[in-house]
DNA sequence: TCTGGGGTCCTAGGACCC
DNA sequence: TCTGGGGTCCTAGGACCC
């Protein structure tokens, strides 16, 4: 058996065990410091009743609701919280998955009173932070999460032999993870709308159809096995930044500034965990262009910001001598493997890794951007 | 005033090598 | 002169999740 834990309104929740003032109103946590410029990225369940939720623009919430609370996302916070829910439950004695910043996965083998299990872990979450979660208890990880989604906030369901296709028969196939909108539709037209159709398709029918997924989806619906669940990633595929700006514009050192700030910013995150990436993508939406992205791989992998700028710019080049309007920026790198440690031959590369050092410490000694590149000044 | 930002996985076509 | 087949890497883009 696996047990599901989902935090209820993670990001919310932690602001109002905070802060008490925020405790019974209605708050949304916007992923960032621009009230009328941002999307919901948690709303408390003050907030849900009244037809908000996650991923709505903040100004539509605000609509709804004029006096809505809000607070400009922390990440920090809820990172710290998390790891101590993960610290809290290996305390049981299981095997524990970290799904996501507010999701674990137990393996609770045979353990006779799941539900039982559940409500004590439950309790000491709430004991501790002040926080609820809700739980889900099946048979593989796909159901036990979909079970934790089944009886929100503050609840347990357990999916067992007996229940199990009577609970799946009242719910369509799109509150299975990894269902979403496109996919469901598709369903829809091959007769198959609950999660019990889904259920019961044959592995050939979901192959024939879905192809490589389908079979994934089988397999992770039917499975018993402890953790067929998608492996805790040792390392990151890519680290990247966007942005978008409050409106399209065409003033090109702007852009580029802008575009040197997230080289920069993701530049420095390599550096935090030696890594270094042979692969930039650099992505522009804009009205002209709708979505613009590429991607090019190089002999050198690096973590230099600037190094990274200026591969942008060889990928820019590819939208002809002008640059378009332009509203949201992206950059990320890929292809990461671990910095060598082998010293530069070039004096000039030296004293190039040097000063990057002196720079990081400065940042992480008095605070993140007390010294930066002084063209990201024209990103304003 | 009007939809953020951080990710993963998969597919499919092209280039290139043997 | 015409023709197979296997494999890898790169690139663009879609779908999905939190």
């Amino acid at each position: 058996m696996i047990l599901h834990v989902d935090m209820d309104a993670f990001f919310a929740s932690i602001e109002q065990a905070i802060n008490p003032r925020l405790k019974g109103k209605p708050l949304i946590v916007g992923s960032r410091n621009s009230k009328m410029h941002t999307v919901v990225c948690a709303a408390s369940y003050e907030a849900k009743r009244v037809g908000i939720g996650s991923g709505m623009s903040s100004a539509e919430a605000f609509k709804i609701c004029p006096n809505l609370e809000f607070v400009a996302a922390e990440q920090s916070k809820y990172i710290w919280t998390s790891r101590q829910i993960f610290q809290l439950l290996k305390e049981f004695g299981f095997e524990v998955l970290y799904a996501s910043i507010d999701e674990f996965q137990i393996d609770i083998r045979d353990t006779p009173n799941p539900k039982l299990l559940a409500e004590e872990i439950r309790e000491k979450i709430f004991k501790e932070f002040n926080i609820t979660a809700s739980v889900g208890i099946a048979k593989n990880w796909l159901l036990a999460k979909l079970g934790s989604k089944l009886n929100k906030p503050n609840g347990v369901t357990v999916l067992t032999e007996g229940n199990l296709e009577g609970v799946l028969e009242r719910f369509p196939a799109a509150k299975i993870c990894g269902v979403g909108k496109s996919t469901a539709e598709f369903l829809d037209g091959l007769g198959v709308n609950t999660c019990l159709d889904l259920y019961q398709k044959s592995a050939r029918f979901l192959e024939q159809n879905l192809g490589k997924y389908g079979i994934n989806l089988y397999v992770s619906l039917h499975s018993t096995d402890s953790f067929d669940s998608p492996e805790v990633p040792e390392k990151p595929k890519s680290v990247g930044h966007s942005y978008t700006l409050p409106r399209a514009v065409l003033n090109p050192q702007f852009i580029k500034a802008w575009i040197r700030t997230l080289s920069e910013m993701v530049a420095q995150r390599l550096r935090q965990d030696n890594w270094e990436s042979s692969t930039v993508h650099l992505w522009l939406n804009g009205p002209e262009i709708g979505n613009f992205g590429a991607q090019k791989a190089f002999q050198q992998p690096v973590n230099d910001g600037l190094e990274i700028y200026q591969r942008c710019l060889k990928i820019i080049a590819k939208l002809g001598p002008k640059l378009p309007l332009v509203r949201a920026i992206g950059v990320t790198c890929s292809g990461l493997s671990k910095s060598s440690y082998l010293q530069p031959l070039f004096k000039e590369q030296i004293r190039r890794g040097e000063l990057l050092k002196a720079v990081d410490r400065i940042n992480s000694r008095f605070g993140d951007n007390s010294i930066y590149p002084a063209v990201i000044t024209l990103a304003r």
